[in-house]
DNA sequence: TCAGCATAGTTGAGCGCTCAATTATTTCCG
DNA sequence: CGGAAATAATTGAGCGCTCAACTATGCTGA
């Protein structure tokens, strides 16, 4: 094992503030969602996605790969929108071993009705408490991150 | 309700781009300490928050709030740490009611274990992607949204 | 052609977290 | 003082997620 180069002061500050800004902000969000939209933020992003797709509808593993989830959560998630008559799975056309998640009229509404306070939330959180260049670094800063992450190919 | 005040594209991106970082990183982080070292990230900085006080011992309402938890979360976690005997609980002098959490000489070592492997994730994913000039902007944007959040006392 | 491998998705056990209720102790103040 | 409210922490039910195992279908080449 080489040596390890701890964090620098510099680097541990910012390190704890996004982790803790983090945090606080997750937990903030779900709650949010889960008290006035009875869903985890993790619903209302699978409902999101589905809502800008052709169709309203994306097969599971395109729905997993925009919402940056497994295939077992999204397999769970889906279940349990299903039940809640939000989403619905047919076979995909052409390949019987897909399945296509189709975002109901409910489900449409559902989502409608929940977005303005979620983004409200958002805004309030981290939006409006960001100056513009800030806004554009958090961009750059998050892009950095994910592209590393991604090409975890 | 008010008029939405929906989120501009530079807004938008930026949500998303923050959004999806943190959703890889934290299951990349999660999944690492998971493996190597057989412990959540929450049990990591529960262990990390512990080595750092006075004699390696908080209060758990003190451990609650460095650690951004609720306190049942706490009492969950510490709950297991103790049955993997990393850490004590004891009755608080001059309080009955609180509890002392104490890392035991086993959790220090099982820290001391984990904390390379972990750094290194971490800067290889966060820090060592970023300009200096960003790790700045990052710590400060992460203090602008926690301070948000923090102050609803 | 068909065996072997790859791909798509599901399932169940186990764990951590949330919420609400509960226990135990201390503080406040009429 | 003594009862009510505040504070400290725990508990259990229920849910979402992870991991590993599994089913089912499609593809590929000897």
């Amino acid at each position: 094992m080489a040596e390890v180069r701890w964090l620098s002061d510099a680097e541990q500050r910012a390190w704890r503030a996004y982790l803790e800004a983090t945090m606080l902000l997750f937990d903030a969000l779900d709650r949010q969602l889960q008290v006035e939209s009875d869903m985890p933020h993790g619903y209302y992003e699978i409902l999101v996605r589905l809502s800008e797709a052709d169709g309203r509808a994306l097969r599971m593993s395109e729905l997993a790969a925009t919402t940056r989830s497994s295939r077992s959560r999204l397999s769970h998630a889906v279940a349990r929108l299903e039940d809640r008559g939000w989403v619905r799975r047919c076979v995909a056309e052409g390949d019987r071993r897909g399945q296509v998640a189709t975002l109901t009229d409910l489900g449409f509404e559902v989502l409608a009705a929940a977005a303005p306070a979620h983004v409200r939330t958002v805004r309030a959180h981290v939006i409006d408490r960001l100056t513009p260049e800030q806004v554009a670094q958090l961009e750059a800063i998050g892009r950095a991150i994910a592209d590393g992450l991604s090409e975890a190919t």
